[in-house]
RNA sequence: GGACGAUUAGCUCAGCUGGUAGAGCAUUCGCUUGACGUGCGAAGGGUCACAGGUUCGAGUCCUGUAUCGUCCACCA
């Protein structure tokens, strides 16, 4: 069934054609079969406000890669697509087109909110699965999940309600994070800092008593209208006589305590601390220390609130303006100083974060880290690269309680209602009507949703079904590998870790595949900011899925972050390029032959070469997959392909195919087929269309190459003798085209070769090919030659002797043959006094002894061969 | 302040458990060699950041230094 192949590789026409042929096949659906072995990945489920970026591009390639191996490899495998709400960014997103229309959140109120929230969801949560499938991914569509469809949220209320039964889910007054822009408290992990230009203003503040005045410094001072206190070391000299006073606070003219805390440090500043404790974290637990009141002096937006005084409603920063003014006015500003200094800021929107005391839920992380280090360190969960492994502790380690609520709409409601008449909280699942306490109907359910991530976490076992014990679940959880990047470790992956522990009691998987960031092609962060983004359509539009996914495998290891440029792209479709002609020379070959997919009994040494590399490289790009060193896979069959089958075995198989012999031709067609067919299998994890689209036209059995069993290497295909003796005659190939480069003698001016070897067996072997690629009219062969006045070559196995007279600058060659003899010996010098060091015969291992034996004969026999021909020469 | 990563050919990067350095692109020369000029053949180019150490032997392991980068912490 061949057919006509195009003369150049065009992915625009053949990619979608083939995705279509493969959701028709059903190949990427996954039902539980329990006599294979599940191989199951989750994918990590894009935002539905998003477009595919270089970042979904790889993550997306990797994942499929390891997919399509283990489906060829026989394993029952699943790969779970899906998308996440991402409640923050989708509200912004919302609100900003609310706002042309001259909406608020407010005016329309919640209903309405939602209404336009999931139309967006249907109108753009498509887009991303699209593009995915533009990729090539593999994923079974029909198991497609959204972390706010029904299944997941019965998931989310399960784990809430089960945490609050626990313990470990409270509400309370805590300080918490919190974005002015989005309005919303935010967790720890989403507060990015950076270093920014700041002041640093000192100010008095008098004694109550009047005998005298501490002096502070801040970077915020409009926080001092709810100061409710100042510290200092407890055993600070300087300021011992004042613990236990007060002071009166500027502007406000509250009397407030000095109080003694180890917290503050001697040498910062002048020492002495002004504490709010409701807006600066560490003031926070000063303040619990001490028992201060906690006076909240901001509003959700930032503005000052009605416990600001006269600065009420003033934003922040005119705030800052008008109180540092007026300290100055009053005398209480004793300097301002300039400093750099970290601030916080939202890394949804990049506002600057202001800590602020409120009412919110938290999880308590400390029961539930505490498994998640120990049974991680256990080895139950692999990072690759392992490093990770100390980022992930070091997190886990040092984690506070994680703030889950969001003062936000579009999200997962948080399942309490609070009773009107006697004040009781109720966690439910279900929707209570009545107080369990007072039996009141007059209930009202949390306004506010949960954290994106809390639903997230739950992702590898919410979308198998969770909290119902699905056989799905049962099969395919533990999922095996989890790819993604390192930038949201935190975020998400540590929060699967523990929710998978804590929930099912196992792992969510057992091997996280971390990789870097795809950046630019100067090594910047591509950013929507910088506008250097690449977009992964226009690229498949331009070189194909395939050379995309090439270059996104290729060279990149774990971990390690990447540069990507249109160069390597152009690089990797011309190797599909190169793939695609050579699959149309097989074809062209094979067309009206009788051709099956199967190894000839009789095997000439270039086929057993051939086959005994093929071998090799399928065992090692099975290794390097078992490792996940995915990029070096790709780079073996890159090398494989081009250096040895297309550039070498395809130029020998022509000369079969000319020759006349229909025994010898007939005998290399299935050798072509079956070595290509084998490759493509290798090749196709990594490019999956090119290689399904010429599987289809080879001779084949089976319906699709992405189901076709993955190649295995075996002791009978290993031929390490043919090996060696290709070794040699393409080394005598490349000696001779070499020199005749050297000379500038055209492939078309064709010599007489004669090749004086003491394995003569081995070159009468590869005469004809010998003859063919180096370019000679005739070939003799024997030990010994005479050819007078002829370009001499010597190579590791054989003198070889071109009689092209007319053509040799005595002088030159003389020149040429002593700087080899030069190095001949010098090298020969260095690898005799190895074997001359005692202790590296007795103590380097045996097969490395006896390859520096060898070499030295090998060297001591050129150097020999190189005499003789300058002595030759000069005769 | 702490942790981690990078430093290899002009550029971008590979190099697994230590055995005298590789690719792609770029450069130079030659080639209509009946699959492919998105190609073929050939060449030049590296004291593997630096300094010590372990070892018969180090790009590869250890220690330190320098430069660049990332993450965590967040001292008001």
């Amino acid at each position: 069934m061949s057919k006509e192949l195009a003369k150049a590789y065009e992915p625009g026409e053949v990619e979608d054609r083939i995705y279509d042929f493969w959701l028709k096949g059903g190949y990427f659906h996954a039902e539980v079969e329990p006599e294979k072995k599940p191989y199951t990945i989750v994918i990590p489920p894009p935002n539905i406000t998003g477009q595919l970026h270089m970042g979904h591009a790889l993550d997306n390639t990797l994942q499929d890669i390891l997919i399509r191996w283990r489906r060829m490899q026989g394993y029952c495998t699943l790969w779970v697509p899906g998308t996440d709400h991402a409640s923050i960014a989708t509200e912004a997103k919302i609100m900003e087109a609310m706002r042309k229309e001259g909406l608020t959140k407010e005016g329309i109120g919640r209903e309405a909110f939602l209404e336009r929230a999931w139309d967006w969801k249907e109108k753009f949560g498509g887009r991303i699965v699209s593009q995915l499938k533009k990729m090539g991914s593999s994923c079974d569509w029909d198991r497609e999940r959204f972390t706010m469809d029904e299944g997941c949220s019965r998931a989310v209320r399960e784990v809430f309600v089960r945490l609050y039964e626990k313990g470990l889910i409270y509400r309370g007054e805590r300080i918490i994070n919190w974005c002015p822009h989005c309005k919303t408290s935010i967790s720890d992990a989403e507060v990015e800092f950076s270093e920014h230009d700041g002041h640093f203003w000192h100010l008095r503040y008098p004694l109550t008593d009047g005998s005298g005045s501490i002096e502070l410094a801040t970077t915020r001072p409009e926080t001092m209208l709810g100061d409710t206190a100042v510290a200092v070391h407890p055993d600070d000299e300087r300021y011992q006589k004042y613990i236990g006073k007060t002071v009166t606070l500027p502007l406000v003219g509250r009397e407030i305590p000095i109080v003694a805390d180890t917290y503050v440090e001697q040498d910062f500043g002048t020492g002495v601390v002004k504490i709010t404790p409701a807006h600066d974290p560490n003031d926070f637990e000063v303040g619990l220390r001490h028992n201060l009141p906690v006076i909240n002096v901001m509003n959700e937006d930032g503005s000052i609130n009605e416990n600001g005084g006269k600065y009420s409603g003033l934003p922040g920063l005119e705030a800052r303006r008008r109180i540092v003014a007026d300290l100055e006015e009053q005398g209480y500003l004793i300097k301002v100083e300039d400093i750099k200094h970290n601030v916080g800021s939202c890394y949804r929107c990049g506002t600057t974060v202001e800590p602020r005391v409120s009412k919110q839920w938290f999880v308590k992380m400390e029961p539930l880290a505490k498994p998640a280090i120990d049974r991680v360190r256990d080895g139950e969960v692999h990072f690759i690269p392992e490093r990770f492994e100390k980022i992930y502790f070091h997190w886990m380690e040092n984690i506070k309680d994680w703030c889950i609520s969001r003062q936000l709409w579009w999200g997962h409601r948080i399942p309490a209602w609070y009773c009107e008449d006697c004040g009781e909280t109720i966690v439910s699942r279900e929707e209570p009507h009545t107080c369990p306490k007072c039996g009141s109907s007059h209930l009202h359910q949390d306004e506010d949703t949960l954290d994106t991530w809390f639903s997230s976490a739950l992702w590898p076992f919410s979308t198998l079904g969770w909290p119902d014990k699905t056989p799905e679940l049962d099969y395919f959880y533990p999922t095996s590998t989890l790819v993604t990047g390192y930038d949201i470790i935190f975020f998400w992956v540590a929060r699967m870790i523990f929710s998978g522990f804590e929930h099912m009691g196992q792992p969510p998987f057992q091997n996280v595949l971390i990789h870097g960031l795809v950046r630019d092609a100067q090594g910047r962060k591509m950013s929507k900011s910088l506008g250097n983004g690449i977009d992964p359509l226009e690229i498949i539009e331009k070189y194909g899925a395939d050379a995309l996914r090439f270059t996104l495998a290729t060279g990149n290891s774990p971990g390690n972050d990447m540069r990507f440029s249109d160069e390597k792209v152009s690089a990797s479709r011309n190797f599909a390029n190169k793939i695609w002609n050579a699959a149309r020379f097989i074809l062209m070959n094979i067309e009206g032959h009788d051709v099956k997919n199967e190894l000839p009994d009789d095997l000439l040494l270039e086929d057993r070469w051939i086959i005994s590399e093929f071998n090799g490289v399928a065992k090692a790009v099975t290794d390097n997959l078992e490792k996940f060193e995915l990029g070096m896979a790709v780079q073996k069959l890159y090398d494989f392909l081009w250096d040895h089958f297309f550039d070498w075995y395809i130029e020998i198989a022509k000369i079969r195919m000319q020759s006349g012999d229909e025994t010898t031709a007939q005998n290399a067609r299935p050798i072509l087929v079956w070595v290509m067919t084998g490759t493509l299998q290798l090749l196709h994890p990594f490019m999956p269309f090119i290689t399904e689209e010429i599987w289809q036209s080879l001779p084949h059995s089976g319906e699709s190459i992405m189901v076709s069993p993955w190649p295995q290497a075996t002791a009978e295909h290993d031929f390490p003798k043919a090996e060696e003796e290709m070794r040699l005659i393409m080394e005598a190939i490349r000696a001779v085209r070499n020199r005749r480069a050297e000379m500038n003698v055209p492939p078309s001016r064709k010599a007489s070769l004669y090749v004086a070897t003491a394995v003569p067996e081995t070159f009468q072997k590869g005469s004809a090919i010998i003859a063919k690629l180096a370019y000679a009219s005739e070939i003799e062969i024997g030990d010994a030659f005479e050819v007078p006045g002829a370009v001499t070559i010597v190579t590791s196995a054989a003198k070889i002797y071109i009689p092209m007279e007319e053509l040799v600058d005595k002088q030159a060659e003389l020149a040429r043959l002593n700087k080899e003899l030069e190095s001949a010996r010098k090298q020969l010098v260095g690898a005799q006094a190895k074997l001359n060091n005692e202790s590296f015969i007795s103590k380097a291992p045996a097969n490395i002894v006896e390859g520096a034996k060898q070499n030295v004969a090998k060297l001591t026999e050129r150097v020999k061969l190189l005499e003789s021909s300058i002595e030759a020469l000069n005769a």
